[in-house]
DNA sequence: CATATATGTCAACAATACTGACTTATATTT
DNA sequence: AAATATAAGTCAGTATTGTTGACATATATG
């Protein structure tokens, strides 16, 4: 019996004052994000490495030529996090540094051979469970996925999703 | 300028065997989770408690009387890591411990008044940034996203919700 | 009575985050 | 040129949350 609820769910005292679809939503996105991490973490445990490795590797993959800082800016993480795990994956060549031309104080992060492997190995695993989900679902699902996705993201924090327009652009 | 793309995204070599929209959706799924956990990890830090605290009082409160094993199966994390955090709540007077009398072995776990106000606070913010996102998509934007959800999760681990047949109901 | 189950506890360890302080190299400003 | 700012790296200490392994206690079940 795969049944999270051990009770059905209250309606009539604690749960009274939030709305139940949000707490489905709440559950939801709690087991779903759980699973979605799972699976990448297994395969990260292989190499040694975690989900921070994971972020800095993907991050790093989906902006090649990147700096230090704007990666700090996209993690949000402190400078000493991040050097754990990029020294890491820099020492074992999984990630280039290369000083950049027009500002020698930057290191331009970009993934090597073996980085976009491994960055391909974990973004299929993740994007095939992403499709799955939509094909069971339609499409008019997904976009809505998407969107409510990009409607609880803070505003400071907006990404720009491409063919989309900038504020400034 | 708030904005976390720092190239324009590449189509032509490194991201060429997974779809665009897959990778939007990777990163919208990021954003989103990290700025929905964040709100409530704020409030947490002002009780001393962290995310740990917070998903024991959530689903204690969810399911009022559920035993310990109920609960590790729901986290699923191990004994000795709940310990640590229901004690703590347990001791400070968040949640109850009640010998089932039916069976002596277990402890039915429920929110004290305390905490339900705690975890009322946290829901509150929580199904409020949700609720805004609903709000600024539409309806079947956030139908969408609970089918998409829902569909991400691991078989072994649906989640039965109010409302929806379960295989042994 | 023997065994299984539910819970609790002690100890050690690992990953990931944090703060604070400091260094080095390079750019920019005065 | 000197002073200041910025980008990056480093060292040390700490907290949270997870892990494994071992063992104790109470209660239920065969």
């Amino acid at each position: 019996m795969p049944n999270q609820a051990v009770q059905p769910p209250l309606n009539d005292d604690a749960q009274a004052h939030v709305d139940d679809g949000l707490r489905q939503a709440i559950e939801l996105l709690f087991f779903a994000y759980r699973d979605f991490t799972g699976e990448a973490d297994a395969i990260l445990a292989e190499y040694g490495f975690g989900r921070a490795h994971h972020r800095a590797i993907y991050f790093v993959g989906r902006n090649p030529g990147i700096a230090v800082n704007q990666l700090l800016d996209i993690l949000k993480i402190t400078k000493q996090s991040l050097a754990r795990v990029l020294g890491q994956l820099v020492s074992e060549g999984y990630i280039r540094q290369d000083s950049d031309p027009a500002d020698g104080r930057r290191r331009l992060l970009s993934l090597t051979d073996k980085g976009q492997e491994l960055e391909h190995l974990l973004t299929e695993r993740q994007s095939r469970r992403i499709r799955k989900a939509f094909d069971i679902t339609d499409a008019a699902a997904g976009t809505g996925f998407m969107r409510v996705l990009e409607a609880m993201i803070d505003d400071r924090n907006a990404v720009t999703l491409s063919g989309e327009k900038n504020a400034d652009g």
